[in-house]
DNA sequence: TTATATTTTTAGACAAGCCTAAAAATTTAA
DNA sequence: TTAAATTTTTAGGCTTGTCTAAAAATATAA
């Protein structure tokens, strides 16, 4: 239905625009790796196949189709992110890539069979929400554990960071989704949170923290 | 590594390599559905790339790395049938055109993985080998049923024609991978198969009897 | 063995998706 | 409010993979 090309720049103006409802040609580019140039043409592209609502020079938003098919991107990819780690045991830092991949796969009903081989599962390995077949999902209400209070009490439920660098580094201190943790103190001079996990301390930094979301 | 059109060419090349060593432009074509131009086109970046043996209008062989690509895309292809069929419930007659696509996913991790999740099968759900990750697998040593000596008995082993029809056809008359079946009577007039199977006799035309395969 | 038919290649063009460099519009700063 | 900086678009070009039409090579038939 939709090119390879066509996808990508769709799935990343909705990723986009989860912070700010226009996007920029710029954000694209950067989000996509690619100039600013091309993505004017795409936009064009995009625009004249009613994906997105464009004009020259004012940024974009996807149009109710456009995002349709974003989320029915976004649907596969976590699903296949899912199949990847509980059935072929890979670790959340390896499959992202594949997943990027394998979102491409345009048979609805090959998805919606995973779907339910897999017993419908509504997160992906890092917490995100899975969109179900009517493209439903409850998004996540997190927040980073930079923002949360002195003494608060909560579960790692996702991350904003799906470097498979940063990923690893969770694993090793076993900050994983699920875990339970309370935020004991956050030193004023650089922003390092102490942490208790499983009745020991822990040491994380700002960067960390901005990037690690708990349920409250 | 290499792009979907070289991985089709190559593909095509190494099948249409099973019925003649040299393959010609035209069959290329008509295997691709393309115009022979094109083909030409193509095979001249192949043969670039080392992965085909071509001179100009002598037709073409794969080279021993086109080979091993082209096997390899048909060990992804038959494995994701496998998949399809076996753990998503699909009918042996929907899998070709999701494999299609699927074959093209690159990770080799992930097929190796999958591989062994399906517990290392042998044969994809048409009884066509699996290529092991090494590439090695035994070709099909079948005979349809149309050049087998009258009461020659048998295994069905296999199919000439993968298409949506014949399959249905043979799935609604039990003709499925596994059957024994016993071969009574080729009548001269116009080569019909009268078979035996499961104690009923059974007729078929002499073009299911060419694209029927079978093991004695 | 020469003429004809068929196959294959070449020539030239096009769409998709990308690029660099330059121009135009917008934003920010003086 | 004008000048400078930044962002975005346009212009022109490149690669991949496709096409049609015409030319060249090969195969077949008289
Ligand atoms: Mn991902
Ligand atoms: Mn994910
Ligand atoms: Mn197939
Ligand atoms: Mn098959």
């Amino acid at each position: 239905m939709y090119t390879l090309a066509e996808e990508n720049y769709l799935k990343a103006i909705y990723k986009l625009s989860m912070v700010a409802k226009n996007v920029s040609t710029n954000q694209i580019a950067a989000e996509l790796a690619t100039k600013a140039s091309s993505v004017t043409d795409m936009l064009r592209k995009l625009a004249e196949k009613l994906l997105i609502n464009y004009t020259r020079y004012q940024g974009v938003s996807l149009t109710q189709t456009g995002e349709k098919v974003a989320v029915n991107i976004i649907r596969r990819h976590r699903l296949w992110e899912y199949f990847l780690v509980e059935k072929l045991n890979f670790k959340w830092d390896e499959v992202h890539e594949m997943a990027e991949e394998m979102e491409h796969i345009s048979s609805t009903e090959l998805i919606d069979r995973l779907d339910e081989f897999m017993g419908f599962p509504t997160r992906d390995p890092h917490g995100d929400p899975i969109p179900d077949s009517q493209g439903n999902f409850k998004q996540n209400d997190l927040k980073p554990i930079s923002a949360v209070d002195i003494n608060a009490c909560g579960i790692i439920s996702g991350v904003r960071d799906h470097s498979s660098a940063f990923l690893q580094y969770l694993e090793k201190k076993q900050l994983t989704i699920g875990k339970k943790i309370t935020v004991k103190e956050i030193i004023t001079y650089d922003n390092t949170v102490i942490l208790q996990m499983d009745n020991k301390d822990l040491q994380i930094s700002r960067d960390v923290a901005n990037n690690l979301l708990i349920a409250l």
